[in-house]
DNA sequence: ATGGCTCCCCTTGGGAGA
């Protein structure tokens, strides 16, 4: 069983490149972020056509995201718990397969300091203590998508750059280390422990060309999803296609249950 | 330190992204 992830930067002009890519490679599962879009634009009649049932949580301009599966797919949940004032459409989670799969657009959090950041501290905080819940359930669990965290320096080109960045400072980096301290296993980690593997190259300066990336999408996996843990890998050609998103998709393989 | 590029919007320049 195959779930990818891949942040598309505005799932109607990025279109054409997503169905190019779900052609392409398959996956049984996607979930997308940064849809930038309101519900009732979602491009569901071609995701339909080209074999994904979908749920999402959209959102007009900003944010959005959504969770493709070729199978039978329970939406459990829109939005986290524990504010009912967040406007931002940033989590969608759903059973597939007997797997409880997150989907997540954490906040940028830029400019650091000041209230953007702050949000995205706090929205961190609850994100944690939701999937406290999850883990302790005891049930494969996995939770992917873009984190905005560069977890360690191997996964940034340049960490000297970032450091007072908001996807890099310590308290965010202190903040990923919170949730993974709760026993989740990062599934590209795991597999390729010390190798140079970035999921977003900006669109300035030909990043993508020279490599100048950063790794902030993540997959996150119970020790019950763990144990069934293939591969993992990023489709990094996709980013250089016409037109593309400027993060590439993720995904990992999952042995079947 | 800045700005480079691309997305979106009741667009034509601004906000946001990372």
């Amino acid at each position: 069983m195959k779930i990818a992830t891949y942040n598309v930067n505005g799932v109607n002009g990025r279109l054409p490149v997503l169905l190019r890519w779900l052609q392409e490679t398959a996956p049984d599962v996607v979930c997308l972020q940064e849809l930038k879009a309101p519900d009732e634009k979602f491009p569901l009649q071609a995701i339909n056509d080209a074999g994904y049932q979908a749920i999402w949580h959209g959102q007009k301009s900003w944010n959005g995201v959504a969770i493709l599966s070729k199978t039978e797919i329970k939406e459990l949940r829109r939005g986290l718990p524990s504010d009912p004032d967040d406007t931002h459409s940033r989590y969608i989670e759903a059973l597939v397969n007997g797997i409880v799969v997150g989907c997540l657009y954490l906040p940028n959090g830029n400019p650091a300091p000041g209230p953007k950041f702050d949000y995205k501290l706090q929205w961190f905080e609850r994100f944690t203590a939701h999937a406290r819940g999850l883990f302790d359930r005891g049930i494969p669990v996995v939770l992917c998508g873009d984190y905005n965290v560069m977890p360690t320096e191997a996964d940034v080109y340049k960490p000297e750059r970032w450091v007072n960045d908001a996807l890099f400072r310590p308290e965010t980096r202190q903040a990923f280390k919170t949730l993974m301290a709760q026993g989740w296993t990062d599934a590209i980690r795991k597999l390729y422990p010390t190798e140079t593997i970035y999921t977003f190259w900006d669109y300035f300066r030909d990043a993508y060309g020279r490599n100048a990336g950063l790794r902030i999408d993540h997959f996150l996996l119970s020790p019950q999803a763990d144990t069934r843990l293939l591969a993992a890998g990023v489709d990094r050609h996709v980013r250089g296609w016409e037109k593309s998103s400027d993060h590439g998709p993720v995904w990992i393989e999952l042995a079947n249950g």
